[in-house]
Order: structure tokens, then C-alpha cells, then sequence
DNA sequence: TGTACATCAGTGAACGCGCGTTCACTGATGTAC
DNA sequence: TGTACATCAGTGAACGCGCGTTCACTGATGTAC
């Protein structure tokens, strides 16, 4: 059963996207090959007809999903930006939420194409932190980007500490509420020591 | 071939202490049971005598890696302590660093009891950060708490990014030296804004 | 436009393999007398 | 202190299972005439 090349196509991007999906919900190891095709509507054989193997895919998937969280933060500034990332409703939408703060530590354990894909998208992230550009007192090319490395280390640092955390612990929910408040303080005074 | 009492506990302990090192440089599903006991020196049939299954060892060698991370920064003060965590030496010794770090990430989608020695693990390295309290200008407790809770995200988060990227990629010695930086700057001046 | 044939996305059985866990067994340790 | 026996840490084969990957096959699509 044959198929349209145009559906072939949109079949393979639904992969990816499913793929990105439930690997930043339960983690590369979590889920298989099998389930994942049967997740987005096919059966497993089909797969290396698109992908030359699981490894690829990630390097895809992950790509995917910095793209969705590049395109979902395109024109919103760094104060909502904070507020919707170093977020609750953020922390417990894991398989909809930022590629890097739940694939990360995992991406550290992969092959260096895959480590490659995490480094080009934070770099993604880092050019939408830095466009905006409204926490620049002095405008100084360097200082942004430096700026912006921090605030997206530090965010992604509260976001994988608070899930780290049990679901009904009082520490998930402070170490989100304290973070969220030192990252935007951050943001206003021109506190630029370094 | 059965052995000494002491001898049942101290192999039990070398076990504890081996599976939290794999774990760190491989992570949760990076290490089976059977290579996990070849490495402490046993076969592979003798682990349920010490324990009821993999998941609780997992509990236990995060309480074991946490320990030694805070034995480890014992009476070393704040500055000292964020040079060393936000480091390439630490970035490169992920099988002898932080738990927080190396398996923050994958706790996320453990047991509920993991993420709970994960919560009593945050809260030790905290109490540590605390303890030192050279960045307290004001002394007060409740802001001392969320100073050590926001420099713990941050340096995490800092660590996390920087292991993501490729080995040779300039941006993993970037994230370091920024945040390294950034980190440093942010205890010394009275910019407690929050 | 209609016919014959090659292509190839998708199917589902099968591959070897390593996983976590169980189990009958061994034999030195620890205990009861 | 010496002997008889129960205990149980450690062994290694075996369990069912799901993994990533391969493969012969199907049949609609795309192409050549």
C-alpha cells in the first residue's frame, strides 16, 4: 500500500513530531521504536524507510522541538518569556514544554551529531532571548549574549530541579516561585558586575 | 560461598557506591543489573539478595552520590564552591560529580520515591550553601534559603547546558565562563532586589 | 488518454540481544547444644 | 571447646519480554510508451 510522496512526507514529519513528543515526556530510553510508530498511527517495520535509525531520529526530534520553542517564544518579551518558562503549568507539561530542560541531561549521554542539534538549538534560544533585548541597559553586543547564556542556563536550572522534586513536595513549587523573582530581578537592575 | 556479616554489608555498600557512579556517567537506563554487578566484582544473581529491585538501588545511590557531594563541599565557602561546580573539570567528571547534575534531569520521570531522596538531596546541598552564608549581607534566613536555592539552580543549569553541547563546541566553555562569572557576581553586590 | 511496469511507503513476522527478575544450588558463616 | 545443623550471600542458568533492526511482501502511486 503505497502512498502519495506529498503524504509520504507529511507521514514522516508527523513522526517527528510525535517522536519530540514523547521523548520529552518519558526520555529517549523510555520510549521504543515500536510504540512510537504505533503512538503516530503506523506499524514499526515502516520506520527505516524513513529514518536510518532511532539515533536519527532523536537528532531530528530534538531539532523539532527547539524549533516549537523558538517559534512559540518569537516576539514575546524576556519578563513573559521568564514568567511562562520558570512556570508550574511549564514544569508539568513536560512533553509540550522546552526540548532542552527535559532532554538536556539525557542529550549529555548521546552521540556528538545529537550533542550538535542541543548546541545549535540553544543557540536558537539564545538569539530569541537576545532580539528582544529589552533587559540591555548599555546595548553592548557582548553583554547581551552573555545576558542571555545566563538567564537560559538559570531558567533551565529551576526548571529541571523543580521536576526533579516530588509532584506534592512545597519544594518543587519554591524553587520555581524563588527563581522565577530572582530572574526577573535580575533582569531590571543594571547589576552588570562581570 | 557465603561470607562474613560485615563482609555482606561492606560488598553491599561497594555495590551502592558503583551503581552511583555508573549511573552519573551513564544514566538510570545506561546500566543493567548484571554489568552493574560484573563492575562491583559479582555476578549478577546476587543483587536481590541486597536489594528488592533496580529502582530501589537507584534510590539509594542518588542518597549515596548526594553525600558525598555534600561531604565533598564541607566547609568550603560559596565563591570556592560555584568555581569548582561550574567548571570543565566538573563538566568532564560526570561519573564523580554532581547527582543533581548528571541525573536531575532523569528523575523527572522516576518514582515518586526517587524524586523524594532527589528533594532530600536538594535540601542537603542547600543546607550547605546556606551554611556557609558569606553572601548574607542582611542575614536574614528566609532570604539566605532563597539565595542558596537560586545559586543551586543556576549552577545546575549551567552544568546541564554546557554537557549538552558537543565536547569541542566553543559554546560548552561559553555557558561555563558566563555563568561561572555571572554566578560570582551576583553574591557580592547587595542586589537583593527580590 | 490508456496500458504496462517499476517504484517504494507501509505491513507484520522474524532476527539476535540484553533487559530485570527468579530460582535451585553451593558452601562458608553463625548458632545451638 | 567441639560437633551438628540452619542460615543466607553469592553463583550461574533460565524466565519472559521488549528492544532496535532486517526482510519478504503488498499494492497504490508514479512513470514510460
Amino acid at each position: 500500500m503505497k502512498v502519495t510522496k506529498a503524504q509520504a512526507q507529511a507521514n514522516r514529519v508527523h513522526i517527528v513530531e510525535t517522536a519530540s513528543t514523547l521523548f520529552r515526556e518519558r526520555g529517549y530510553d523510555g520510549v521504543g521504536v515500536a510504540e512510537l510508530m504505533a503512538t503516530a498511527g503506523f506499524t514499526h517495520g515502516g520506520f527505516y524507510k524513513h529514518f536510518r535509525s532511532k539515533a536519527d531520529l532523536m537528532a531530528e526530534a530534538a531539532i523539532c522541538g527547539f524549533s516549537q520553542t523558538a517559534a512559540r517564544s518569537k516576539g514575546v518579551n524576556i519578563v513573559e518569556f521568564i514568567k511562562s518558562y520558570v512556570s508550574r503549568r511549564h514544569r508539568d507539561a513536560r512533553s509540550d514544554g522546552c526540548t532542552l530542560a527535559a532532554l538536556g541531561g539525557d542529550a549529555a549521554r548521546q552521540t556528538e551529531a545529537i550533542k550538535m542539534t542541543f548546541a545549535e538549538g540553544i543557540e536558537s534560544l539564545l538569539a530569541g532571548i537576545e532580539r528582544d533585548g529589552s533587559m540591555l541597559s548599555d546595548g553592548d553586543r557582548q553583554q547581551a549574549r552573555a545576558k542571555a547564556i545566563d538567564i537560559l542556563a538559570h531558567a533551565v536550572g529551576a526548571v529541571v530541579l523543580s521536576r526533579a522534586c516530588p509532584d506534592d513536595s512545597p519544594l518543587t513549587d519554591e524553587i520555581l516561585t524563588v527563581c522565577r523573582a530572582e530572574i526577573l530581578a535580575s533582569l531590571t537592575p543594571s547589576a552588570s558586575t562581570s
